[in-house]
DNA sequence: TACAAGATAATAGTAATACTATCAAAAAAC
DNA sequence: GTTTTTTGATAGTATTACTATTATCTTGTA
């Protein structure tokens, strides 16, 4: 058996989750917690009650519920890393592993498809709505020089690569990739809960596809030489 | 002389800021308060302080905090849709009309363009890195209901309904707009804060441009019939 | 100018949050 | 089998997010 371990930048943790058990109910529970609360009204009382431990026992792990976060999103873009990588082996043409990166991007994430017990529809639910909390604080700048957003600009890094190799000519390859990334996040948010800002209709067996749509045409459009 | 009042949903506060000299102070010391903290350090004991009254007044205006920063989301995209009619006033071509909302959009809020002794820069920045928190909550529906978000789905349509004169046959106007409303106030965060997601350089002078010809670029590539 | 209505200030108080500290018990590593 | 590390139990603090009460200060109006 194969199993694949997702070591993340060591600032964001106190002690590492991956390293004892009750580390590892913390990260699995904090997101099935986060998730059904929301991150605001997520503590680390309620997560430690929820786990049957104490409040202090989780601050030795993670320094707040900010850093918490922070780990479970490192996650999840390095996760979708090494998906871009592994389903894009021997692929060579730009075009088609863009393809590739934009399904796995837009496609729903299945829970068997991680590892360790994370549920991927929660982490997949807290991605959509939690995300851009990570960065939008007055501690960015700070956060930034400790290297914890790196997995997810590595992801835009590495759409834009293709995107450069496919139109040379393209003076807006990041802040494209940025910009769709962002969107394929709140599309489907939107289509559940403020659905006149979209035309993707909330429906869990259709609207992944219908966002691949969007986000495909739109990509293809801007690109073409 | 003429001063427009721009009256909002009744829902957003328990008494109308703008019938008293205190109200007004909340709201417009609120911004430059949470423009200086960060919304999450942003509290009502401070604004307290900062204006020389108490807690329990402030309480009196804005039911939580969480409502105050919807009141002046809501009066920035109200504001913003008033200037989208003022400045197309007897302009019919759709295509010169979306021009004109795209330069409004991305361009520098200065402050006098506002009234009242609103500092118009700081609430630019308060949409840029608060205004996501508005309803990636869980409370998400509830304040739809209410109607509090009406003013920025208004603007949306007012977009997408010129996409659509234009391009009939583009399937995702909507969504479309949605998208590029929200890199617009992410991309200068961006170009500021996390460089490496954007081709935008950070010039105070010139980001304005380089943003407006992005947003301009994508939306002529992608609605061209 | 007087006085009633409404707005504000001052003060107090509560429950929850976001932590930190200490020490003993339990588990593990050697 | 003992030392080290990890956890649990308990306690405590400062801050946040409110609510309530009453006294005072502004008003609008008669």
């Amino acid at each position: 058996m194969v199993s694949l371990s997702i070591r993340l930048n060591a600032s964001l943790y106190l002690k590492d989750p991956q390293q004892s058990a009750l580390g590892w109910r913390i990260v699995t529970e904090g997101i099935r917690l986060i998730d059904r609360l929301g991150f605001e009204n997520f503590t680390f009382k309620k997560l430690a009650e929820e786990i049957g431990s104490t409040e202090a026992s989780v601050y030795r792990y993670f320094e707040n519920k900010h850093r918490l976060l922070l780990y479970l999103i490192d996650w999840y873009w390095t996760w979708l890393e090494y998906q871009f990588d592994y389903f894009t082996t021997n692929i060579n043409d730009p075009r088609e592993k863009l393809k590739i990166y934009i399904n796995l991007l837009t496609s729903e994430k299945k829970s068997d498809l991680y590892s360790n017990g994370i549920d991927g529809q929660a982490l997949n639910r807290i991605m959509m709505a939690e995300f851009e909390k990570t960065y939008l604080t007055k501690q960015v700048d700070k956060d930034n020089q400790e290297g914890v957003f790196l997995p997810f600009k590595s992801v835009c890094k590495k759409i834009a690569g293709l995107i450069r190799q496919i139109n040379p000519a393209f003076p807006y390859p990041h802040a494209l990739v940025s910009t769709l990334i962002l969107s394929a996040n709140h599309q489907l948010f939107y289509a559940e809960h403020l659905p006149s800002l979209t035309e993707i209709q909330f429906n869990p067996k259709k609207h992944y596809q219908q966002l691949n749509d969007f986000i495909g045409l739109i990509l293809n459009k801007v690109i073409q030489p």
